[in-house]
Formats: C-alpha cells, structure tokens, sequence
DNA sequence: CTTGGGTCCTGTGCGC
DNA sequence: TGCGCACAGGACCCAA
C-alpha cells in the first residue's frame, strides 16, 4: 500500500466494534499512503491528509490483497482467490490506484477502524495508555517489576493487560510463562526480580521466533501471502490440555484453567 | 484506584 | 440430522 493512492473505499457496513468514523469513505478516497507501521496490535495507516488510518485485526480479521483486474494468475491458493464481488464478511473494500485491493474482512467484528489526525495519535483513547513493546528497549525487567510492584492480579492477567506491556496475546503469554516455570496464577506482585530477570528474554524469543514462524493459525490467521503461521506446531502449552508436559524430566500433563475469561494453559508441576 | 466478570459477534465441533 | 452448549489469536466497560 505504500505509496499508492485510494481511489475508491467502499464501507459496506456502518461499523466493527465501533461506529466508523464520519464519512470515512470520503476522507479516505484520493489519500496517499505515506507508509504503514505498527504499534501494538494496531496496524497504523499514514496519508498524505494528515490523518492516520488505524486497523485493529481482532480476532479473526484480515487483510487481503487482490488484483483489481484480471484473472488469478500465479495467486496461490483459495485465500487468495480473485474475486470482484464482495464476499461474506467483507466489511471496507479500499480500491488503489495500481490496481491492487485491499479488502478487510473480519467474520466475528471484533476488529476496529478508526481515522485520527496523525498529529493527535498519541493522545488517541486506543492508544494513550499502552504499555511498551515487547521488543523494545522500553520493555526490562526493572521497569516490568516497577509495574508489578503491588498489583495483586495474576501474572498471567497482568501480561495480557495491554498497559503493562503492549502486544502479548493468550498465546504467546501461556508459551512465555511455561518457558519461564512460572505458574500463571502466581500474584504479579510477588514475583521476584531474578525470576523476572529471566522471564523478559524468554518472552522475546517466544515473540521473535512466533514472527520467524509466521504467527499461529489456530483458525484464520494468515502470513501476508496467504500462508498459514506454523508456530501452532511448537506450543508446549497452549492448546495442550491433558498432553504430557515437554519439560525435560517433567512427569506432568498439561492443565486448563480459565483466568480472566480466557483459557490458560500450563503445567502444575513444573511452573510454580 | 484495582480487579473480575460480562459483553460484543459468527462459526465450528462435540455430546446427546 | 438436529439442538444446545462450549469455545475461539481481543479488550472495553462497569460493578464491586
């Protein structure tokens, strides 16, 4: 999308999660992309009007790029079927100058787009409050243990909660703590720094090996190429229940817990 | 202030 | 085969 002109949004329905913004088809038809970034989960959209374009996945929301015309090519497989007429799901269709589409399509709408003043993002309500990335040099074991500090939620919930730290998911949060032989209901505050210390790194290589995997596709997530991710197939926790743990020498099985309303996978023995 | 539960929505897979 | 229930990569909102 970079560099290239909207010359057609087609919203097809008034909104996601939220309402969409004002006519937003008209603010968008005719912008530039200046370029496109990340912050969190949110996919950020910069034009040449000033504003920004912010996208939100969800759970099952994707971006999928097509040619506008003509047949389908070498495009491999049904994910990236040619197609004219808008499909189920198919809630903003943006048409590009160089003949590209780009159609989100997100069955369960739990994914958000919103259109900001690019100057005023920061200031954002989706955005103000995050925490930094995992990746980032924001992100250590000091100023993970300053937010702990007291919080008397379980580690597992405090890792998912995106002003602690922006960008883990339930996935990537049970790998992370299995990783680490941390118990997921451990209260956050009473974790010690050297197991901290251990904890932060361990979450950057479950992140940075996940991404050199291409994501996990429990369902419908897709690579950018229509690819499934394969990281599915090195979980040692998640989505294990009841399977025997990996930890070397460990003689347990993984459990269920629900925390939070989402599903928690660990192993009682080894993650304490 | 923090914390936990309910909620939004559609689709799928399972037990009965 | 049909029906109801549980569950799914998220995260806001509000009651306690």
């Amino acid at each position: 999308m970079t560099g290239a002109v909207i010359t057609r949004a087609d919203i097809r329905r008034p909104d996601l999660r939220w309402p969409f913004p004002d006519n937003m088809a008209t603010r968008l038809t005719g912008a530039t992309v200046l370029r496109l970034r990340r912050r969190s989960k949110y996919i950020l959209c910069d034009l040449d009007t000033g504003e920004t374009l912010l996208i939100h996945l969800g759970m099952s929301g994707r971006m999928i790029i097509t040619p506008l015309t003509g047949d389908r090519g070498d495009m491999l497989g049904e994910f990236h079927k040619f197609h004219t007429a808008p499909e189920k799901h198919d809630h903003v269709v943006l048409d590009m100058a160089d003949g590209t589409r780009i159609t989100f399509n997100d069955t369960r709408r739990f994914g958000a787009m919103d259109l900001i003043s690019t100057d005023a993002l920061d200031a954002h309500k989706l955005i103000a409050h995050l925490g930094p990335e995992p990746l980032g040099n924001g992100f250590d074991s000091t100023y993970l243990a300053q937010k702990l500090d007291g919080k008397k939620s379980p580690i597992k919930s405090a890792l998912l909660d995106q002003r602690v730290v922006s960008g883990l998911g339930n996935i990537y949060v049970c790998e992370s703590l299995w990783r680490a032989g941390i118990s997921p209901t451990r209260l956050s505050g009473e974790i010690d720094q050297p197991i901290l210390d251990k904890l932060v790194p361990i979450i950057r290589d479950v992140l940075t090996e996940a991404i050199a995997a291409g994501g996990s596709s429990l369902k419908d997530h897709r690579q950018t190429n229509g690819d499934l991710g394969y990281f599915q197939h090195s979980f040692a926790a998640y989505g294990r229940e009841s399977e025997k743990c990996r930890t070397l020498n460990c003689t347990g099985s993984i459990k269920r817990i629900v925390q939070a309303g989402r599903s928690t996978f660990f192993c009682a023995k080894c993650q304490n």
